[in-house]
DNA sequence: TGTACATCAGTGAACGCGCGTTCACTGATGTAC
DNA sequence: TGTACATCAGTGAACGCGCGTTCACTGATGTAC
């Protein structure tokens, strides 16, 4: 087994980033510290600074990380209205809703990571936007750039009603909000650019 | 000056659970510690114990002072479409996307309360369905119920898109996304209740 | 009215614990001659 | 090929600090006789 040179030490970092975006997700930023995310890892806490300068660099690689995989997951419906239909009932199912560490960082995390410094929301706001362009461009290959507002704010309609969904303690009533949030946001992707 | 009596007690609890309210709306709940909330005060850690049963104690009752308030807000607004426009305006703001301290408690904590005990999310859910039901009367008095579940999906999209809003790094596209999410709530609205 | 005692809100120090971070050290791997 | 040294990933203990919680105590207020 290589316990030695780059190759390995990238291959542990990868598994730290992705260990720790999981219990990010599950535990929340200030819920997660540096001993127990690097117990994740197979690893003991003085190992971490080897890899990250602070705490606040891991946040900002995990949460990119994970949205890359949400890229990815979003890559694997097909184009057009009915894949991404199908994407949106997925998004917004009781799954997802009962599975956090598996899910969406935004809807997990997105108010700690407005409280994070500049650095971390700016590295944050790039990697969303490289999911949306990818929305985008899938939605409506012509005018992209009119269309990046609107698929940011359905990305925003869905994050907030998994969230009220997962915070609500009658399972119920989150099962109708989700099915009146797949609605509303396929009615809003449909609707022109300007209402 | 009044030191002692219920009523000193019950106003010093009330002063505690305000500001209290106010400072996880801004630090977070994992990121607010008893001493700074007694500190806030004007009290010492120490007496923390004579008014609640522990932090998650106080969590629960200032989360539910909050949406009282949130809920007081809303009632300023004149009944009827015009008003709730405007709420909806006033709601997805620049304003309130930069003043978390004095806004929304769902905006800023939701995601956190998500991860509370059930004791904590059922008094949010409690609390949150006061609320709805004030505006669900307001909007449609006639059918309640099938207005609840509407009304309830509209707040989890404003709520998810002043917390988008807040965490992007660029100003001038969160302001485009605060926009877009008013058209969107408006047009959730004003669908029929099976769209 | 005066006095002894009970009740109360709040103080401030301390509990054990986990936090983020630092650092001397270990042992395995690679390199130079 | 063998050996001495450099480099590396990771260990584990420790740093000062703040966490949530407990508790003996203080001093002001109320009550009983």
């Amino acid at each position: 087994m290589v316990r030695y040179g780059k190759e390995h030490k990238q291959a542990t970092r990868q598994r730290i980033v992705e260990t720790a975006g999981r219990r990010f997700k599950r535990d929340g930023i200030d819920g997660s510290g540096v001993a127990t995310l690097m117990k994740d890892a197979g690893l003991t806490n003085g190992a971490f600074y080897a890899h990250f300068e602070s705490k606040e660099d891991l946040v900002a690689t995990a949460v990119c990380e994970q949205l890359r995989g949400q890229r990815e997951w979003l890559t694997s419906f097909e184009p057009g209205r009915a894949g991404i239909e199908a994407m949106v009932r997925t998004y917004l199912s009781p799954e997802h809703r009962d599975n956090p560490e598996e899910g969406c960082p935004s809807a997990a995390l997105l108010d700690e990571i407005s409280r994070c410094a500049d650095p971390t929301k700016q590295a944050y706001t790039d990697s969303v936007l490289g999911i949306i362009d990818d929305i985008a461009a899938r939605l409506a290959p012509r005018d992209l750039r009119s269309a990046r507002v609107k698929v940011l704010s359905v990305y925003a309609l869905m994050v907030g009603t998994l969230q009220l969904a997962r915070a609500l303690a009658d399972r119920r009533l989150a099962d109708e909000v989700l099915e009146q949030g797949i609605r509303n946001a396929l009615a809003a992707l449909d609707a022109g650019p300007e209402h």
